[in-house]
DNA sequence: CCTCCACTGGAAACCTAGGCTC
DNA sequence: GAGCCTAGGTTTCCAGTGGAGG
């Protein structure tokens, strides 16, 4: 995050202030030596993987679990210990958020950069069919004898918006690429996408399937108290401290990756405020903080349009409906000389905003004067008008 | 119990930007 | 450069609908 430098960490650690001592411990991307309550899962990730490491085709595998239950974190365990058992040449492992990479291409995209493909067969960003580049990654893979395993994390997104047609092509493609292969580890937080797939994909997908029940907050409190000890120096976070980060980030559901950016956080803020340890406000501060950049983000990530949607349903304090929330966005449009889409459009746009939960929408009946959507704006006007200040088309 | 409003949301057509082949 | 292709966003068209008022 904040890259300090070294007189800067020096400086304050004399002083007594610098809380962090290695704060890579508590971010997303640490795999730490062991991972707590996780044995049973990382030896049966392990035992379907293992026969790659005698050259033979693994199973394909199927994770399963909410946000935060360490599917990633599993996954990227046995990844590292795999890539070290086996030399880089006789394996790759790559690893592709279908989330992140968006749309079905760019997942594609994503997967042949694990791959050498040779240089007239590049992917370029847009213009070649889905079967294009399917055809050229599998090519390359076959003329290399490429084994890949291939992680596909947030799976259920790419088959709710884009269909099973990658992953059929994947696991009927099984003779072509022999000696090589291609093995899926796909990763889910959603049981139901299951019903989205073709019988036979669904049977070649889940070969082998494996649960992750959320932590419980008393697993969480030992996470972080692990972590802690790497992350903080000794005192820095107390374990009432970290009792409430578990508690607070357990509360829903045991999502671990919340906790530990909670904890992260929260460490940042006290260490900005100069205290020498992290106490409840500082925590409260990191929740709220969270939330926010949550928020900010995805409003900052938004095309126009649905900005200007977004900046129309601020406009009624006490919540609206489609047809007059239509007008409101039509006269934006014109004041910021914005093209004006349709109303089927900015119905569409408004289904993506409540996804987002940046809005709430639900279709409600009023009778004789007939269906519509009762639509309220889920975040704050002042944070949405800050964060479209920022934007070229609404700089007022 | 029936009507009829103000939409919803599915389906298909259309548009644009870009790559490919010749 | 012409003429083809596709993905992704948008428009066009329209059948479908929950329930307050009659």
């Amino acid at each position: 995050m904040r890259p300090d430098s070294i007189d800067e960490i020096f400086r304050r650690a004399k002083a007594g202030k610098a809380l962090f001592i290695d704060r890579k411990a508590l971010t997303p991307e640490f795999v730490p030596d062991h991972l707590s309550f996780r044995d049973g899962q990382i030896q049966a990730v392990a035992e379907v993987l293992a026969p790659v490491l005698h050259g033979s085709k693994p199973s394909n595998l199927l994770l399963y679990g909410k946000t935060g239950t360490g599917k990633t974190a599993v996954a990227r365990y046995v990844q590292a210990k795999l890539g070290g058992e086996a030399g880089p040449n006789e394996l790759t492992v790559a690893y592709v958020n279908a989330r992140i990479a968006n749309t079905e291409y760019r997942t594609l995209a994503e997967l042949a950069k694990f791959i050498n493909l040779p240089v007239d067969k590049q992917i370029p960003f847009t213009g070649l069919s889905i079967g294009e580049v399917t055809e050229r990654i599998f090519a390359a893979m076959q003329a290399q004898k490429r084994r890949v395993i291939l992680v596909l994390d947030e799976i259920d997104y790419l088959v709710k918006s884009f269909g099973d047609s990658i992953l059929y092509e994947f696991t009927r493609s099984g003779e072509r690429l022999a000696p090589g292969f291609l093995s899926l580890v796909g990763i889910s937080n959603d049981l139901k996408f299951k019903d989205d797939l073709d019988p036979r994909v669904l049977s070649s997908l889940s070969e082998e399937e494996l649960v992750f029940p959320p932590y419980t907050v008393e697993e969480l409190r030992e996470i972080l108290t692990d972590r802690a000890q790497t992350a903080f120096r000794p005192g820095a976070a107390s374990q009432a401290a970290i009792n409430l980060c578990a508690a607070m980030a357990g509360s829903e559901h045991g999502d671990a990756r919340r906790a530990i950016d909670l904890l992260r956080i929260a460490g940042e803020v006290a260490e900005r405020e100069g205290l020498e340890e992290i106490d409840d406000t500082s925590i409260r501060r990191a929740s709220d903080k969270m939330e926010h950049d949550r928020v900010d983000e995805a409003i900052r990530s938004l095309p126009v349009q649905n900005k200007a949607v977004l900046l129309a349903v601020s406009r009624f304090r006490e919540g609206t409906n489609t047809g007059e929330l239509y007008l409101a966005y039509a006269s934006l449009c014109k004041r910021f000389g914005l093209e004006t889409l349709t109303q089927r459009r900015v119905s569409g746009i408004l289904a993506e905003l409540d996804l987002l939960g940046l809005i709430e929408a639900s279709v409600v009946s009023k009778g004789r004067r007939g269906r519509t959507k009762r639509i309220q704006l889920l975040i704050s006007e002042e944070a949405l008008a800050k964060t479209l200040s920022e934007d070229t088309t609404f700089g007022k």
